[in-house]
DNA sequence: CTCTATATTTGGATACTATCCAAATTACTT
DNA sequence: AAGTAATTTGGATAGTATCCAAATATAGAG
């Protein structure tokens, strides 16, 4: 509860794309160039500055041109958030068989469309891991549901 | 190894909305009427009729116009594929503290993005577990990868 | 057996996401 | 200051899903 949140997503607010996106710029960590995502997610580099625009319109970036992005308060909160789903259920699956690789390729196929309320019960069900398959798993914004039904 | 499998799918090859169609007609388990598709997945019935079309082309389904549709014997294998993975997927969930309904509609939404390779893995993995939450679990089907890796 | 109400299909339009290419613009480096 | 590399803009395409209005077919009533 030390932590204000920006509003009250679903997870499901995005398309399985933008998610790539963000989870990307968080993981760099710094302002991204253009070219750096571009690069990393295979498409054409207008294809990019298409997209950044749309997620700065919708309040997750800001979008310097020519220069490079950074998430907004509210899209580093939204990011954390896809990073955590994303190791959750890539977490989960390789307790059912699948391989590193293989749970974090297929979990990349589908998160977009797991609800955030899913993932607090998942996250709760396994005792809130740190440690995931993908990389560590903070747990910043996990507790808000639990703590108001 | 007592049934044919007509091709190797790997149960990416249809869109969410797709899905729930053959879903639906499996589940009706007869010849279907384009009205009672349309009125249970809320679409308009031209909408039905245009999606319709588009999985008899891929081979999913016979349409005899103004009569209705079935499962082509493809269709039928595919839809219990489809069946048998939402069905996992929402045992799968229950195990995480998600109700019965909240478990199904989550799934529903993001099922059409897992492969059937996770699938097989998730299922042997859980002992190939023969009661659901929506519905028995058959596994025609589900031996396949396993026998032939 | 014909006519009409209902079901279905067709045709046309829209929206959204994602993509690419070519051309224009900006920034950086020498 | 000039040229190269990065970035953005504008325009086009493709796939999915949807609706509405109009045309067509089926089936049941008489």
């Amino acid at each position: 509860m030390n932590k204000q949140n920006y509003f009250d997503f679903t997870g499901l607010e995005l398309s399985p794309r933008k998610v790539d996106y963000l989870k990307f710029i968080l993981e760099k960590g710094t302002t991204v160039k253009t070219t750096e995502i571009s690069s990393s997610l295979q498409v054409d580099p207008s294809t990019t500055t298409k997209t950044i625009n749309e997620l700065a319109e919708a309040g997750y970036l800001n979008h310097v041109p020519y220069k490079g992005v950074d998430l907004t308060e509210l899209g580093v909160e939204y990011a954390e958030f896809l990073l955590r789903r994303h190791r959750i259920l890539s977490l989960l699956l390789t307790h059912y068989g699948l391989s590193t690789e293989e749970a974090c390729s297929e979990v990349s196929r589908f998160e977009a469309f797991v609800s955030r309320s899913a993932i607090n019960k998942i996250c709760s069900s396994m005792g809130h891991p740190m440690v995931g398959v993908c990389g560590e798993i903070t747990h910043e914004g996990c507790f808000y549901e639990e703590h108001h039904p």
